[in-house]
RNA sequence: GCGGCUCUGGUGAAGUGGUUAACACGUCGGAUUGUGGCUCCGAUAUGCGUGGGUUCGAUUCCCACGAGUCGCCCCA
């Protein structure tokens, strides 16, 4: 129990470390070609943002928060995703009075208490990107470019774009009022889930598993038919700069986002080998989002992407590049004579930027030697009576085992 | 939150109701004189997820809990 991470969370291990550093570098070299500036947001937020921004009724806020009252009696909550905690700094800050299309990203983790499984942990990590500011389905596209486009450099294949509308409040309730409708007509056909669904949710049943190969969901209303024209148009439009962008797409009208804040544009990418948890970037439009808590009406997209899912993917391809901890030089001391000696010749090295490493543990000349050659050094630098007594070292290269001695003024050139 | 499966050392694992829990890798030490990668030798779980129970006796049987994993749900 005390030498076990609360169920859920992880260790990130410096061999993975790399990785994650590496991952985090390129989606701030991505962000920048795309123009967007990193925020750093707080890890928890007052619990009243969550319940208004992602909705009440939804499952992320019903079941899955970490919410605890601080010494101050305040509701607070562990973020489950970040949108809402943009969106107020966003408002906050007055961000929107300088530019008027806010571009930002962010990286970090959150926190959902579900129940764990390969590629679902309750602590973890998503970068993600929000657009706030403009209308234009130009600005979907680019986001669902952008995150496409970085996934697809890291040499991930076999992913899958989804595209769907979810209308707005103008056309989405006359929707759900016709999918109730329909749906009410065949309750005793339905499965459990779904017939609670039926009130609660009903756009979910349209992406139920249980009943997708049912008669009657061929002729389940579509949202097309109830768009108003303006989310008609949106669509189109983005479809078009897809297509313009020459990416492929498919559009899946039972794609539901499950946060409550979205509109219109609705996306998905999956990575179907990672078995059930699959969706690696998701994100959408959220045009009332912004006013929803508190700001003037204000239209944005975005998308999170889950990192852990995107390493999971990496791995699973061979896409992980192997570690290489070289170090230059390894320094060997023989007996404690030497041992002082060899401590001011790794602090030169390292004043002179070289990578040096020792071994502290007065161990064998010959362990220190293995000890060399496990570390990957390229040279181990031996100092002995001999050395100390004639200011000198002597360096052997570790891969040619050629060795000589020189003074300890030259040591630094000899192995640069 | 629901269901299935799993849980032996640093790792991969074998194994049994009852004397020292295989084997391999790894790690550490050694093979005379200050030096590695090969080889050889030796050491390395008083312990079999945790806690109960059954039993003369359990790592092996039962139960609970925990963690992992797969699926559902949901999502990144």
């Amino acid at each position: 129990m005390l030498t076990n991470a609360p169920r859920g969370t992880k260790d990130i291990l410096p061999e993975q470390a790399t990785n994650w550093l590496r991952l985090e570098n390129k989606i701030r070299e991505l962000c920048n070609l795309y123009g967007y500036e990193e925020i750093r947001t707080p890890t928890f937020e007052h619990t009243e943002l969550f319940l208004r921004g992602i909705g009440e009724g939804t499952d992320v806020v019903d079941k899955e928060m970490y919410t605890f009252k601080d010494r101050g009696d305040r509701s607070i909550t562990l973020r489950p995703e970040n949108t809402a905690s943009v969106v107020r700094a966003y408002l906050q800050n007055k961000l929107y009075a300088n530019a008027g299309l806010v571009k930002l990203f962010y990286i970090g983790s959150m926190f959902r208490y579900d129940r764990p499984q390969a590629g679902r942990l309750r602590e973890f990590h998503q970068f993600g990107v929000e657009a706030l500011g403009e209308k234009n389905p130009a600005v979907d596209a680019e986001i669902i470019l952008l995150a496409w486009e970085f996934l697809k450099s890291l040499g991930l294949d076999d992913l899958t774009l989804k595209i769907n509308t979810v209308g707005c409040p103008a056309c989405r309730p006359i929707f759900r009022r016709k999918l109730t409708e329909y749906f009410t007509e065949n309750a005793d056909d339905l499965c459990g889930d779904c017939r609670r669904r039926l009130e609660k949710n009903p756009l979910r049943i349209l992406d139920c598993k249980v009943d997708a190969d049912k008669d009657f969901m061929d002729d389940a209303p579509r949202i097309e038919t109830c768009l108003c024209d303006d989310c008609r148009e949106h669509f189109n439009a983005l479809k078009k700069f897809l297509t313009a962008a020459n990416v492929e797409f498919t559009v899946d009208n039972r794609l539901v986002r499950g946060l409550d804040y979205y509109t219109k544009t609705a996306f998905e990418i999956q990575f179907a080998p990672l078995g059930a948890q699959s969706a690696v970037a998701g994100g959408g439009r959220y045009d009332g989002l912004i006013r929803e808590i508190g700001g003037d009406d204000t239209p944005a997209v975005g998308f999170a992407a889950g990192m852990e899912r995107i390493l999971l993917a990496l791995e699973l391809q061979n896409l992980l590049p192997a570690q290489d901890k070289k170090i230059t030089a390894y320094i060997v001391a023989g007996g404690s004579a030497a041992e002082t000696y060899a401590f001011k010749l790794l602090t030169d090295l390292r004043r002179k930027n070289i990578s040096a490493a020792m071994d502290f543990g007065k161990k064998s000349m010959k362990a220190q030697m293995k000890a060399a050659v496990k570390s990957g050094a390229k040279f181990a630098l031996i100092v002995g009576e001999d050395e100390v007594a004639t200011s000198t070292v002597t360096v052997k290269n570790l891969e040619t085992s050629a060795q000589e001695k020189v003074s300890v003024a030259e040591v630094s050139e000899k192995i640069s």
